[in-house]
RNA sequence: CGCGGAGUAGAGCAGUUGGUAGCUCGUCGGGCUCAUAACCCGGAGGUCGCAGGUUCAAGUCCUGCCUCCGCAACCA
């Protein structure tokens, strides 16, 4: 038992930023499975996850909300339905959570960034870029937006800053190697895109420190500098074992780790960055990076600006943790791009778990209660009807394992539901409910169905407990499957389950969804949270160009008394003023503020327009002139108020 | 010619080393009644992006073109 197999798998470790979505989900739901798939089969595991909480960007969120670094991180890490509440939410059983702003990950970082210092493969440079001085911020040549700062749209100038950086070109040789010639990384496909793009045009060394912003590791042997990013974040996977602190003890016992799971737009950091940097230091390299492909929307990516970011707390709060797990893991291949939507999910729900799976238990349990009072009889007679059946199940779990072992969970759910299929026909063969008619006659035979039944439940709860823990585990308790025949070795041993095994009939495992009903239902949580997301107040830039006092004088704006007001007919924007502009004659003035004003307690109101505008026809009638408001945006619904003047204020006084 | 991925039934996807084109949903018809109006069987529906080529044989190999998507360096 103490020879046991170690397996070590991470996450990324997230930057928060912002909330996490389904993206992160499905990555770290992914990685659970696998830790729990291993664990399962007897593996010593050590599931690893966390948050990289240093840099620029959190600096500048936490000045904008007004707190501290630490607090601002504190908050999305620990608050309420941060980083943490959803991983205990979506069931995830990490071993540790690593944060690199943990003392312990610091002063290892330190010591790390010193040892490839004095080895010589840091060094002092200067990293050239663009300054947007106002701004005080260094950009790249390709994150300007015309040539100018991203932030206030303001030329900026050729600087430099002084840094460190990692010799990253000193190993490149050795990186395309690993993973031209070795399975490193994977899916394969990945690897020509890191060679092609990254390598073969030559690495450039690498900046590990910046001196724009405090919000990082010190370099303790240089004041003003902080690590930047890729030695902080990629050593996570280390510190967290105990390499260079007292923390843990498991460096040894852990490391090299068996996989990375990473997203495709780490994969780089993942497969060129961290083996140069682990030579560097000359140490082990993890035995496999596996990158896996993003969930799309609409066949695009997520993106906040897009505002179609999926909230993993709505959906699992809505059709239960298991199920949403589920989902993810069933239906897109894991080294590919899948399209996410509402409607996949719902329809994957409702047919492999409620339609499948929860109506073969349901169906399964309710006749051994209705026909055996819950407990078959221990007489069975055979049938040919059994054998396709029993080969298939007894089968699964090798099929599973390879799947599983190539990080296929598509697949290997795929075969836990061809036999779930083949069970729900099987009863169809049997007919139970014609042999249940002459009991005397049927019985042996009946308990055999029913038996071969619960066998095939059983297997499949236990290959599915990596992928739903609390639904397989209710599925083995409603089979009166013990402990013994609830284990991996068990999923291999046809026939494992007791004979007279005790059945009890549950509540229904996984509820159909009315489809409709749900996504209506979601489409209105994401309309809401889009509206939530956008600015409590936006105000128009004001404009750059200068307009010169001739051109502005010829804007004739005047006080004018409301003398009448109503609705104009068929529009649900404007309203008609007849108004009293000091010449005598009425004037006529169409507005677009009917969404803000009733018409009758604007009548009397002195108001601000402009006169001179050529006159112009707006359903159909005449609106000479503009009614001046005050426009601002809240919460992305445009406001206007109208101008109102002192009434003291004749008409027709002039505004200059 | 920056790099990479994708284009296969109405939708979403599988198709390993070339040899009758499959799966899920939807649709149409039938069966059953134990079960969550669930389950089972059958039918219809594809010139596998386009054009060439290699081959006895290509969705699968080669060439060219078109369309969509992602990445393009310090950015999760």
């Amino acid at each position: 038992m103490e020879n046991k197999k170690r397996f070590y798998i991470t996450t990324p470790i997230y930057y928060p930023s912002d909330k996490l979505h389904i993206g992160h989900t499905y990555c770290t739901v992914a990685t659970d499975a696998m830790a729990r798939y291993k664990r399962l089969t007897g593996c010593d595991v050590l599931f690893l996850t966390g948050t990289d909480e240093h840099g620029q960007k959190i600096e500048d969120k936490a000045r904008d909300a007004g707190v501290s670094p630490q607090q601002f991180v504190d908050n999305i890490v620990q608050g309420e339905r941060g980083i943490l509440d959803l991983w205990k939410l979506m069931n995830i059983s990490n071993d540790r959570f690593i944060r690199t702003t943990d003392d312990y990950h610091v002063s290892a970082i330190q010591k790390i960034f010193k040892k490839m210092y004095e080895k010589g493969d840091i060094y002092k440079g200067a990293y050239k870029g663009k300054y947007c001085k106002p701004c005080e911020s260094f950009w790249t040549e390709s994150q300007l937006v015309d040539g100018k700062c991203p932030d206030c749209g303001r030329p900026v100038e050729d600087a430099e800053e002084e840094a460190y950086f990692f010799k990253l070109s000193k190993y490149a040789d050795k990186v395309q190697d690993l993973l031209e010639n070795t399975d490193f990384l994977e899916p394969k496909s990945r690897v020509n895109e890191m060679v092609n793009n990254f390598i073969k045009p030559g690495l450039e060394d690498l900046c590990v420190s910046r001196t724009s912003f405090t919000w990082g590791v010190p370099v303790d042997f240089d004041p003003g500098h902080v690590v930047y990013v890729w030695v902080d974040a990629l050593f996570n996977y280390t510190t967290a074992l105990g390499l260079f602190n007292d923390r843990y003890d498991d460096y040894d016992k852990y490391w090299p780790a068996d996989v990375h799971f990473v997203g495709k737009e780490i994969v780089r950091f993942h497969s060129i960055i961290w083996p140069a940097m682990l030579m560097s230091m000359e140490m082990p390299l993890p035995k496999k990076v596996f990158g896996h492909g993003w969930l799309l929307l609409d066949g695009g990516k997520m993106s906040k600006s897009k505002g179609n970011v999926v909230d993993p707390y709505v959906l699992a709060e809505k059709f239960g943790v298991d199920a949403l797990r589920f989902f993810l893991l069933r239906t897109f291949p894991f080294g590919s791009d899948g399209n996410f939507s509402n409607e996949a999910l719902i329809g994957t729900i409702n047919v492999d778990l409620a339609n499948d799976l929860g109506n073969l238990l349901s169906r399964t349990v309710s006749m051994v209660g209705k026909y055996f009072d819950g407990q078959l009889p221990a007489a069975r007679k055979e049938d040919a009807l059994d054998d396709e059946l029993v080969t298939m199940a007894s089968g699964l779990r090798g099929r599973y394992e390879e799947q599983m072992e190539h990080y296929a969970f598509q697949n290997a759910l795929a075969e836990v539901f061809k036999v779930i299929g083949r069970a729900n026909k099987y009863i169809d063969e049997n007919a139970p409910w014609a042999l249940a008619k002459d009991m005397d006659a049927n019985g042996d035979r009946l308990a055999t169905v029913m038996y071969n039944l619960l066998e095939c439940l059983r297997i499949s709860a236990i290959l599915l407990s990596p992928f739903m823990p609390a639904s397989s585990a209710e599925i083995l308790r409603q089979i009166g499957a013990c402990g013994c025949c609830s284990n991996w070795d068990s999923a291999a041993v046809y026939g494992s389950l007791r004979a007279d095994a005790v059945v009890v009939r549950g509540d229904n495992l996984f509820p159909r969804i009315d489809a409709e009903k749900a996504v209506a239902e979601l489409e209105a949580i994401a309309e809401q949270a889009k509206k939530a997301a956008l600015p409590a107040l936006e105000l128009e830039p004001q404009l750059e160009e200068k307009v010169d006092f001739d051109t502005f004088c010829k804007s004739d704006f005047r006080a004018v008394k409301v003398k009448a007001c109503e609705n104009v007919k068929k529009s649900d924007k404007l309203l008609k003023f007849t108004l009293d502009d000091g010449t005598g004659v009425d004037r006529q003035i169409l507005s677009g503020i009917a969404k803000f004003y009733k018409p009758e307690e604007l009548v009397g109101k002195t108001l601000m327009a402009i006169v001179n505008l050529p006159a112009r026809k707006m359903m159909g009638q005449e609106s000479c002139g503009m009614l001046i408001s005050a426009v601002h945006t809240e919460k992305g619904e445009e406001k206007l108020n109208l101008l109102m003047l002192d009434d003291k204020i004749p008409a027709g006084a002039k505004m200059c």
